[in-house]
DNA sequence: CCCGTGCCCTGGCGGC
DNA sequence: TGCCGCCAGGGCACGG
């Protein structure tokens, strides 16, 4: 769930936390989480520093010279830094720093991944590579041009990384809304307004939402513990039953790529 | 290349 | 109260 707001308020938390330290020890308790092998991995950041963090989309990227840590923190993974080296069964990998404490990723589900690039061109080689621009950086008009060769739901074309990158469900929602688009309306018929709309939106929404420090829905917290304040902003999504902020039609729930989908059929249109 | 489906996980919740 | 079954969901492998 942590999308581009959460993962750059981490990012921020964190880097107050841990720039400089240097790692002198780790324990993988679960080693799914990384794909290299445990030794390996182990025997490549042992006595380096962290000397940056870097938010790219929805990765994190601690910049562990001459490495790059990248980790995706999927739909529950979180960083705490603590005095012990373990305190939870799920807490599944543990970094012990310079200064006595611990960097812990903690992940009920075991859904986040972690892996080692290069620190020079890490962003040149995949995962990172085959992103798409954020919103931000988007060229609305050759958005376009790739999305009117396609015959998908908008909703999931938003949803793939590949085109934009750093929107999960939540803001893809909330974009949708404010551009008054259904989820369902197939790529193929978005007009040119249609696209610079979406991506106008969703730069708004993301840096609105990062102004706020993110959404805390279920169980997101940043580093520190501290909750976001943008579910208040929230129009639609969980929103079902509620009347639509905007016209006060019932807001629906329905399922669009296999994702909950909440969306006010007033106000977005196919 | 394009697109849909299923898998990975487990806490929490609905149903009985 | 207790237990079972199922769902959520990002990214990727896989198959048509």
């Amino acid at each position: 769930m942590p999308e581009l707001p959460e993962v750059e308020t981490i990012r921020r938390t964190l880097l107050k936390l841990i720039q400089g330290r240097s790692i002198v020890g780790i324990d993988v308790f679960y080693d799914k989480i990384i794909d290299h092998e445990t030794n390996d991995f182990k025997t490549t950041l042992i006595g380096k520093r962290i000397e940056a963090i870097e938010r790219v989309g929805k990765y994190l990227c601690l910049m562990i010279p001459p490495f790059a840590l990248l980790v995706h923190l999927r739909m529950e993974g979180r960083f705490f830094i603590r005095d012990v080296r373990r305190s939870s069964a799920h807490d599944h990998v543990s970094f012990a720093l310079d200064d006595g404490r611990f960097l812990i990723y903690h992940d009920t589900r075991k859904f986040g991944r972690m892996t080692l690039r290069t620190s020079e061109h890490y962003q040149d080689v995949p995962p990172l590579s085959k992103l798409g621009p954020e919103p931000k950086d988007a060229n609305w008009e050759d958005i376009h041009a790739r999305l009117k060769r396609r015959k998908i739901a908008v909703k999931t074309a938003l949803l793939d990384q590949h085109v934009v990158c750093g929107l999960g469900n939540i803001y893809v929602d909330e974009t949708l809304f404010k551009s008054g688009i259904h989820p369902m309306k197939r790529t193929d018929r978005l007009t040119r307004n249609d696209v610079r709309t979406l991506i106008e939106s969703a730069t708004t929404v993301l840096h609105d939402a990062v102004e706020l420090g993110g959404t805390s829905i279920r169980t997101y917290t940043d580093a520190l513990g501290v909750h976001g304040r943008f579910q208040n902003e929230l129009k639609v999504h969980t929103k079902a039953g509620e009347p639509c902020p905007v016209c006060h039609q019932i807001i629906t729930k329905q399922t669009v790529g296999g994702r909950g989908t909440y969306v006010c059929k007033s106000c977005q249109k196919k």
